[in-house]
DNA sequence: CTGCATCCTTAATGATACTG
DNA sequence: CAGTATCATTAAGGATGCAG
C-alpha cells in the first residue's frame, strides 16, 4: 500500500517536471521573453547598436544592475554582441547579433498579435469584471 | 540648478515607464506569456476540454491554488471559456476560446523559434562558458 | 563611462486545511 | 469535485556605493 500522501507525490511530480521544463527549449525561451527588460533591451537595440548608457536612457527607469544583468544574459545566449572600445573614457556598444535579429522579429510577431486581439481581450474583461461587479 | 539626484529622477522616469508599459498591450501580452503556468494551461488545452482536475494532474505539480489562479486570468481575458455542469459532484470543464487558439497557435510560433535556433543558443551559452572559466 | 558587490524590501509561489 | 483562505517561504527587483 502506498504511504505516501498527496504532497509528496505532488512535490516528486513537481521535481520531474521541474527537470522537465528546464530542458525544454520552450519553456527557456518563455523565460527569456519573459523577463522584464529582455523585450525592451531587444527592441531598443533592433534600431541600430547602442552605448551603455543610451540603453539606459531609452529604456527609462531601469537600475544598472538590471540592465547589465538582461545584456550579460541576452550576451550569453548569443542574441547580442559586446563592443569594447578602450578609449578614455571606456566606450561599449552593445549590438544585436543575426540570431538576436532573429528573435526580435519573433517579438515583432507577439506584437501583432496583441495589437491585433488587445480589443477582444478589452472587452473580455469587461464584460467580465461587470458580470462580478453584478 | 537641479537639486534631483539621479535616484529620484529614475525613480520617476519609472513611474511613468510602468504607467506607459501598463498600458501597452504588446506588454501585457508579454506579462501574461511570462506567467509560469500560463503556457502550460494553453498547452494542456489546446488539445481539446479538459475538467479541473485532469488538469491538474496533466500539469504536474501545480497547486490548486495557481491552477484556478491561472485559469481565472484566462477566463478573464476571454482566453478560456468556464462550463460548469450542476450535476453531483458538480463538473466543471476548461476549453480554449476561438481567441485562446489563436493564442496558442502564436505559442507555436514561439515554440518553433525555440526548437529551430535553440542549438545555436546552446553553443553561444558554451562558448560563453568557456570563455569566462579561461 | 561602465559595471560589480552588497544589502534590503516586496511580491509571487507553494503548502495546507477547510467549505459548498 | 472544485475551489477558497491562510500562512510560510523565497526569489526577484531595486537602491546604493565603490572600482576599473
Amino acid at each position: 500500500m502506498a504511504t505516501t500522501t498527496a504532497a509528496q507525490r505532488r512535490e516528486q511530480a513537481r521535481a520531474d517536471y521541474d527537470a522537465f521544463l528546464r530542458e525544454c527549449p520552450t519553456n527557456q525561451l518563455l523565460g527569456r521573453l519573459s523577463d522584464k527588460w529582455v523585450s525592451l533591451v531587444v527592441a531598443a537595440l533592433s534600431t541600430g547598436p547602442m552605448r551603455y548608457s543610451d540603453l539606459g536612457r531609452r529604456i527609462a527607469g531601469v537600475s544598472p544592475k538590471m540592465l547589465t544583468q538582461t545584456l550579460r544574459a541576452l550576451e550569453r545566449d548569443g542574441l547580442v554582441s559586446r563592443t569594447v572600445t578602450p578609449s578614455v573614457p571606456v566606450r561599449v556598444d552593445y549590438e544585436l547579433t543575426p540570431l538576436g535579429a532573429s528573435l526580435a522579429a519573433l517579438l515583432t510577431a507577439v506584437k501583432d498579435w496583441a495589437e491585433t486581439h488587445f480589443e477582444e481581450v478589452r472587452a473580455a474583461r469587461e464584460r467580465y469584471d461587470e458580470e462580478g461587479a453584478a
